[in-house]
DNA sequence: GTTGGTGTTTAGAATGATTCAAAATCTGAC
DNA sequence: GTCAGATTTTGAATCATTCTAAACACCAAC
């Protein structure tokens, strides 16, 4: 099921991870390669029962570990709707979250770099923002979704 | 420091209370008047102590239940912020918010028509929306920072 | 004005996600 | 091989929130 790391994520993940004077360690290969085999934008604990299937040793603190140091140095994101646990998506383009209301899934929405503008100019002078976040809550209609990706 | 509602506000209230088949109690109107006496999107437990001030008995689980029926009716909103408490808002146009990391203050952002347009835009086809979400997370560069409302 | 019924409030226990603490383990440089 | 630092592990602790069950308040019908 949980496929290791091509040679070019684990330098990916390498590199990242150098910034902070931080190693790759076979903990963070599982974590990293649950979150890149099914993007779904799965919970801690969701990565947790995944990564032990490799792993059967893992614990959830190292879970908790790894996904913070990710977030730290910018591989993955949080994903967050209203308090339910936190989701985590390996890091790409920017987009917004889709949250279907019906069936608890999140889908990424691709977000145009003028409508990210458009959204940055409405804010007063004075107002310096580092980052963005947009969720939109509904329901799909759509059969034919394939959009977990 | 927190006064009573208005004769305006009271109405406010009770009409939205009324839809559920819902009463104005003397707990739902003090909840209330703290929302509207600083909107500086308080906590669950800011609005307690705030409360309490005027209203020394009231409990804790009553500002949550409180709040729910508030955010039930349409009169008030959840702001969310990662995983940080859930502050509230009394209703009114659609806005963005602002969050500034040093302080934690929460700014809000009028959020003109056209911008939620265009946001609306970029869902794909199949995608039903209910309610958008908008965060920016940033710092505040004015001295003059008059917008805690 | 008492009786019921319904909705509300209360205190405290329970839950659940996340964080913390401290000991055990690993890694790489010397 | 040894040391220092980073990492992992387990289990306990924290914190916001929800649940539970009992007490209350209000109002309509009698």
């Amino acid at each position: 099921m949980i496929q290791n790391l091509t040679e070019h994520q684990r330098e990916g993940l390498q590199e990242a991870l150098a910034h902070g004077g931080q190693k790759v360690t076979a903990q963070r290969e599982v974590v990293y390669s649950v979150l890149l085999a099914k993007r779904d934008h799965p919970t801690v604990d969701e990565v947790f029962q995944r990564a032990r299937e490799s792993m059967p040793g893992l614990s959830l603190a190292t879970v908790y570990n790894c996904l913070e140091t990710f977030v730290g140095c910018g591989l993955v994101r949080q994903v967050n709707h209203e308090r339910e646990s936190t989701r985590y998506c390996p890091n790409l383009a920017p987009h917004a979250h889709f949250r279907d209301d019906s069936t608890g899934r999140v889908h990424d929405i691709e977000l145009p770099a003028n409508v990210l503008q458009t959204l940055r100019s409405i804010l007063p002078a004075g107002f310096e923002t580092d980052s963005i976040e947009i969720s939109f809550h509904g329901h799909t209609k759509n059969k034919t979704s394939r959009h977990s990706n």
